[in-house]
DNA sequence: CGGCGGATGTTAGAGTGATTTACATGCTCT
DNA sequence: AGAGCATGTAAATCACTCTAACATCCGCCG
């Protein structure tokens, strides 16, 4: 990964910068990231990221609104390709633990500690939990309004922790393959579950 | 929370320090705390904490080791005091979220960034993860491994994804008691599902 | 009682990382 | 070519971790 530098100028090292501080944030976790190895990394002085950063928590920041952006897309897609309803939610809940596996730095700084974890209300249109709300209505169109709820926290839990979990190596000796299998068979027993309620 | 310090020794700087941390941890985060800061709340110069924890690390490995200690005895109490098996089952997930709750600081140690996501097999015995298994071997005597092992991970995630995101601020405007019934609620619905797995 | 030794504190750095300041470089546009 | 702005750099400051050398105080032994 190199950044790709020729003269005094870098060419893009707000850029570089973000790309080495989501690989320090996998390697060393949020904490544990520092401007300086990035700037290193991009091959500049350790003070020249302030020429594209207010400070730390503000390339943090960008990173995870950047996160959140291509996490919705994510979702908003994952959600469309369902056919049923049922299948939508499903499709939900897997496209969020494959955003958190295929992109761990931007997950990592949009949950961990400090993060955000409401699902931020897409600026574009509709935020994971608006899908999810929609999903589980479309889901259970019978049912009261507690019932939903409790099915919408239900998938939102169940996914999120599998994530975390998973990002913890909580399921060791489990491959990205079979990972999402289990995630799949936990789901649908999880959609599956309608009994005495309430 | 005064320290109590009376002359030139403190008397129990190293339970002092734990206090502090705590404390300091639930406010800013693990990331975030300082020794420094510690210090000074406990009373006593920046040196001194190093005379009883070999550094920052291990004071967290310690407040890590102490939090699972509870959080297993805690999970082992409610857990026997379970009527049937499912209702252990339930029990167990409660007492898991309410540790969260009450002891935010020990558990953002034991599940932050660089915390041990597993429920440490308990020195002493049963650690919350046998529990559970136990549990769902009770509740689904006559179901395939893989039905359990659905189940086990289903319970796991939705009361680890509960906590995480109670812990985060996700469900705002809901207290501990509301808190507390939207997740037996949640959890009595993923205990329900047994439907079309695999 | 008087003093020794270990445990516990303190002060004074060294080393790392964040952030600012003053200065340097080099596009871009005229 | 040269003014002006964006982007870099070096050097300094500050907060924080951790270490080293020195200070206190407690309990124990004679």
């Amino acid at each position: 990964m190199v950044s790709g530098r020729q003269g005094y100028h870098h060419g893009d090292l707000r850029a570089a910068l973000k790309r080495a501080a989501l690989e320090l944030i996998v390697e060393h976790g949020v904490k544990g990231f520092t401007l300086k190895d990035a700037a290193e990394i991009a091959g500049v002085s350790t003070a020249a990221p302030y020429r594209h950063f207010a400070d730390k928590e503000a390339l943090i920041g960008e990173l995870q609104r950047e996160g959140f952006g291509e996490f919705n897309r994510a979702l908003k897609e994952a959600y469309d390709a369902g056919e049923t309803a049922k299948a939508r939610v499903e499709e939900l809940g897997v496209a969020y633990v494959r955003f958190a596996i295929g992109h761990p730095g931007h997950f990592r700084v949009m949950f961990g500690q400090g993060g955000k974890a409401r699902p931020v209300p897409g600026e574009d249109g509709a935020s994971g939990y608006e899908l999810l709300v929609g999903g589980v209505a479309g889901m259970l169109p019978e049912a009261s309004e507690d019932k939903r709820q409790t099915m919408v926290v239900a998938c939102w839990c169940v996914v999120h922790g599998f994530a975390m979990l998973v990002m913890e190596g909580a399921f060791p000796g489990i491959g990205e393959r079979e990972g999402m299998d289990l995630l799949r068979r936990t789901l649908r027993q999880v959609l599956a579950g309608q009994g005495q309620v309430g």
